[in-house]
DNA sequence: ATTATCTATAGATCTATAGATAATGC
DNA sequence: ATTATCTATAGATCTATAGATAATGC
């Protein structure tokens, strides 16, 4: 059936990733039901039936670029923690500057992570792993608190506004809007008055 | 063919109301690739047909949604415009309680106008009316500035940062986190400080 | 005669699998 | 002998249409 067929053969952790990164790619741009598993193949470059080699069905591949990207944007935006030494609004504005890396650096990861935070799809694996980075960016919060460095609402509110103001800017900036190294700066003023007491 | 049917008769606008209700609801709750026809037809309690009837295909009928929302979210936000009288702090906070009150009359419209901002199937109609909204709400943005009673950021990022605000926090109540009136007032004093000088 | 509605379905599309091919390892 | 890959496609699903039914208006 396979007469024309050039098989390469590779490192089958490649062929995975390669998997992986188209399929970030299209969720990010069509979101999880305006992308279709043969087009997820041809991006990879490899064929259909190999994505279900490697993963049990189209929302296991979901769940599998979401816990891949949720863990990695914990681990690029809270390790290091930033210095205690520093100064809460100091903190603040370093993960702030975290944040804008991440996004410079995986643009589609951070589309992506948004867009298909609240999916139906998503496994409870994949939930606990959201819950883990929600906690831990409320235990910073609340050590804030104590100090009288940050305003005294829910840790999750001021979450939801700052990490919100964050997405809205960057979907300004994808609807044509492009933000320098001196309005994300600047925009970091604004988004510390949020939190400030 | 139609042997046992009975076909209601009924004012074609009703036909037509009750398909633009449950479009409404599923493309908010599911998206626009997760929702088919039939379903919207199954929940608008009308034959599938019906809905090529009253819109050319699914795109004409996902934009008409998107227009009568938009419009009517400019409507109960801008209209009447905050009272020029009163300091900018305050037409601040009354635009604000606008919003959570939007939102609280129509939960399933602000999802679906916040999920379907982008989508590659909206049309150059329903994009201008989306660019209208945003251009009145940049004007009054300069007329806060110009009085040095609004941060002097470009309009579009301060309008970027506190709607983004507010639907971080309408997705976090979605999650299971309520705001009681007394959270939507307090968050009020966070999105204050964000664009106050 | 026209208009609105319905059900049934043709045709397109999408998911997941079957089965062939080739490479690797015992 | 096992494992990874491919193409082709069965079966499910979805969009949009065809054609029947009934009500309204001239």
């Amino acid at each position: 059936m396979n007469i024309h067929s050039a098989v390469v053969t590779r490192d089958p952790e490649i062929t995975k990733k390669c998997i992986l990164d188209a399929a970030l790619a299209l969720f990010a741009e069509r979101g999880f039901h305006g992308t279709n598993v043969p087009d997820v193949a041809k991006t990879a470059q490899v064929g259909a039936g190999s994505i279900y080699r490697h993963f049990a069905d189209k929302v296991a591949l979901v769940n599998a670029v979401f816990q891949q990207w949720k863990l990695r944007f914990t681990e690029e935006l809270l390790s290091p923690a930033p210095d205690p030494r520093l100064s809460y609004e100091d903190q603040f504005r370093e993960i702030w500057a975290r944040l804008w890396r991440f996004y410079r650096k995986h643009p589609q990861a951070t589309i992506f992570l948004d867009v298909h935070a609240h999916g139906d799809y998503l496994s409870d694996e994949s939930r606990k792993i959201a819950e883990s980075l929600e906690s831990k960016f409320e235990a910073w919060v609340r050590g804030g608190q104590k100090q009288g460095a940050l305003v005294g609402a829910r840790p999750e509110e001021l979450i939801a506004m700052v990490y919100g103001a964050f997405i809205g800017l960057v979907k300004m900036e994808i609807n044509g809007q492009t933000m320098s190294a001196r309005h994300q700066e600047s925009s970091g003023d604004c988004a510390w008055n949020l939190v400030s007491p």
